[in-house]
DNA sequence: CCACATGTTGCCTGCAAGCTGCTACAATCG
DNA sequence: CGATTGTAGCAGCTTGCAGGCAACATGTGG
């Protein structure tokens, strides 16, 4: 259960990079970049917000997916969230079939 | 535009506290309390989830509303969220009228 | 076998969030 | 008047986040 790990590292190794190569692109140490690989941190939790832009930026990767897969709400969405609170309090609450339904529904 | 700290007044002028009388029902200072009420805190932020949590249980308020007013989200739709990302990504880009629509449809 | 690149880990640090805890002062009200 | 209430400023303090450094392990080609 290391998704977003995982992830990194299968973008890093498409792009030929070790870990010492791609660290200084992103602006980390390489053995930081380590432990984000691992999900070793220290304290438990995932790299921050914008060291996945980063990370999404070098390795042309989809950030949002990689924000998704670190468990955190993508800006876009949160932005939207706090708008129309009274909508996506109700949308939170439907089940996987019913937002199904509403997604088929939108074509 | 301080939408969370004059829901907060609202709710503890009803139930009749002084700041001094509530600071210590939610376990903080009152002057940190006034501060959070005017939205002038020293960092600029908002008052953490856990006071927040607090706070809406003494003045028996919507915990849920609270968090959006202080643009914060709330668990249950993070969860969701991180759950259906393919689902919220695409209700996120949604218009106010769609969304709407969609609200409608609902019932 | 050696040299060298690569990956892994433990400890250590800088900094900002989120407070505490005074203090002082103005406004309000019985 | 005196007591209560709200506002504000300032100095600290604790915690957790984000990352650095140095040493160690593993692997790989020559």
């Amino acid at each position: 259960m290391n998704k977003f790990g995982d992830r990194i590292r299968g973008l890093r190794k498409a792009k030929g990079y070790s870990l010492r190569q791609l660290a200084p692109l992103v602006g980390v140490g390489f053995s930081y970049l380590c432990k984000v690989e691992n999900g070793k941190l220290d304290f438990d939790g995932t790299a921050s917000e914008s060291l996945i832009h980063r990370l999404a930026d070098v390795l042309e990767g989809d950030e949002e997916e990689l924000l998704l897969l670190a468990e955190k709400v993508p800006e876009p969405i949160r932005r939207r969230v706090i708008a129309r609170p009274d909508a996506f309090r109700r949308l939170a609450e439907l089940s996987d079939r019913k937002l199904d339904w509403i997604l088929a529904s939108l074509d």
